[in-house]
DNA sequence: ACCTGAACACCGTTCAAGT
DNA sequence: ACCTGAACACCGTTCAAGT
């Protein structure tokens, strides 16, 4: 079926057995100059838009570069440390988005509308970098939820405090927030281009494996058109929506959102 | 720092430089029967609990099973198709667990909790395999949030349906509750011990690699004990009660819940 | 029928050497 | 100062060969 020996990485889509490699040529800059740690994630993240997280390596990364591996590691401590670094560059693309960096000056909700907004926007920007971001052990070992970047979670809470929520409230509300966001996003990028890239299967081969068989899960099969919806932009306004509400009354409360915890 | 020529691996505990490779002897059964696919798979999950899931190769799964690599291709078509079979294995799990498997003789809400806390005490046994669940790619291409199992959505399904939800509403309360229990467990699992194993750092390597300038974080670094309480089970039941919550609407109103969508 | 040896085309990473 | 060649210890996968 596949071409033999197609090494360590079976999802890039090579398939034809012509010349080798084939790393798409030039880094997005396009300019030849000197190479810093900032190109080198830069590139990494291109590739990894192009090619998907499992074509990365430290090798095909250098040749994109136009530069044998080996001198990545004047700038990269490692593939592992590339990354993170990988990582906390797409997230830190929120603070380059002006519809993010408004800040809290029409009120949280707003606030935390926007930020949604703009990390959903990255995650769809970057669908094969995302999955990175819920994998990589996060960057200050005592914030719960690994949201990554730490200013994201020092503007996050200091907005909800200066609008009112108790510290307390404050933290439960980030744990929310972050644990909806990545989890919904997560599933949206998996189901997105992850996998049915549009030109996949360049050969004439049947794109489906070995369909398990479908008759043992007759429900399944009848709401097939329901099941395959896309309805995920709906599904994250009205999740973000219910969860914008649910921050409100505990805010109107004044107590954090633990079950049975009345007043104080 | 670290011992030279570690490999592919920076993740997995090896460190010190004496004896070859150091498996982990006898897999869980301990029989040395013959081979076959499940026992390839469980093997396969046993490793990847004990060593992490970057320290699974074919080559050193094949000695866990004392056998060579290349044996294993018999039993299991590559190392993709491997790793499938590891998600597909371990959620199947949940049909082996008696509390979930009463189906829904004590009406939805009840099945959908036991749902929820199989799924969470699978996810919290195997927190290495669990990230795999949302990276690999979705068994029926157009089941929208790929929740691997068909049994799973077949079943969820048929209970909510025989419980009075139109099939839309039931569609929708599906990724609903889908989206929200992968987002909460794979957050809380890689939280967990996926990077703070207890005994890492057996030399006198200290701990905190490049601690980044936390003085740009004061509200982090001022909350930080309430940010660092593991608070993920509370919060698991309340979010997962809200949503029971919502549903309930849902099915008293007889709508899909799809916003400003009143009645029909 | 089931496993292995040897081989191939890759990896990440190091280090001394080149310019 | 920055990059490379050569080397080392690994990978996944194949195939003919052993038992």
């Amino acid at each position: 079926m596949t071409t033999p020996h197609e090494g360590a990485d079976p999802d890039s889509p090579e398939g034809r057995g012509g010349a080798a490699a084939a790393i798409p040529a030039a880094p997005p800059g396009g300019g030849r100059g000197a190479l810093d740690r900032r190109r080198v994630l830069g590139a990494a993240i291109a590739f990894i838009d192009q090619e998907g997280l499992n074509a990365l390596t430290m090798r095909r990364l250098g040749a994109y570069l136009g530069v044998e591996a080996m001198a990545l590691y004047r700038y990269v401590p490692g593939r592992e440390n590339l990354l993170d670094g990988v990582v906390e560059s797409v997230i830190d693309e929120l603070y380059g988005d002006p519809d993010v960096h408004l800040s809290a000056s029409h009120g949280w909700q707003d606030y935390l509308q926007r930020l949604a907004h703009g990390v959903r926007r990255i995650a769809l920007a970057h669908p094969e970098v995302f999955p990175l971001v819920a994998s990589r052990p996060p960057a200050a070992p005592w914030v719960r939820p690994p949201l990554r970047s730490l200013r994201w979670v020092e503007s996050f809470l200091t907005a909800l405090i200066d609008s009112g929520f108790t510290e307390e409230a404050a933290v439960a509300a980030y744990r929310a927030y972050s644990s909806f966001l990545l989890g919904h996003l997560l599933l949206e990028v998996s189901q997105k281009g992850v996998k049915i890239s549009p030109e996949d299967q360049p050969e004439g081969v049947p794109a489906t494996a070995a369909a398990t068989d479908l008759s043992e899960y007759p429900t399944v099969v009848r709401l097939e058109s329901l099941l395959s919806l896309d309805e995920s932009a709906a599904e994250f306004e009205e999740a973000l929506e219910n969860l914008l509400e649910r921050l409100e009354i505990v805010l109107a409360e004044g107590r954090t959102p633990r079950r049975g915890d009345r007043r104080r």
